[in-house]
DNA sequence: CTGTAGACTGGCGTCGACG
DNA sequence: CCGTCGACGCCAGTCTACA
């Protein structure tokens, strides 16, 4: 599957798990709400920067953001 | 760190393990030589889907690519 | 609160050339 | 084999507006 698609949804199941609204996680991540919007749906190619703010705005490391089943192979 | 330079020495360290050059590695990514060269240096702010074909080419997973202790927070 | 659309700027990613 | 430079097209990421 492709790889914007798991990213984004992983996001969404972070986000949900925290009870934040995708707009509360956008303003804490610093990113505009609309690309938020288009980052869970899989549909842009999201970069390394904006994606280590969004992660910490879950409230996670790297390494466990891409410790799930959807990244092991 | 910078984020890009943590991926840039995880890239260069996992190459490395390979015995690949930067031109092999880059060519097996689909990827231009000195393109790559800037992202091991931690110049380029890469995208995920660039860099899933790198760590691909890499012979590694997601999860485990980011299961270093530069990703452990 | 989420999604979509349109317009815009900066920088990603390519390429050729040279040390 | 690796690093850097300059040129360039295209898309990441922003913002306003409407449902």
């Amino acid at each position: 599957m492709d790889i914007k698609l798991k990213v984004g949804q992983r996001i969404k199941e972070l986000r949900l798990q925290l009870g934040l609204s995708q707009e509360a996680l956008a303003n804490k991540a610093d990113v505009d709400r609309t690309y938020m919007t288009d980052v869970e749906n899989g549909r842009r190619n999201i970069s390394v920067e904006v994606l280590e703010r969004i992660i910490m705005a879950l409230e996670i490391s790297y390494a466990d953001f891409f410790n799930a089943k959807e990244f092991m192979k």
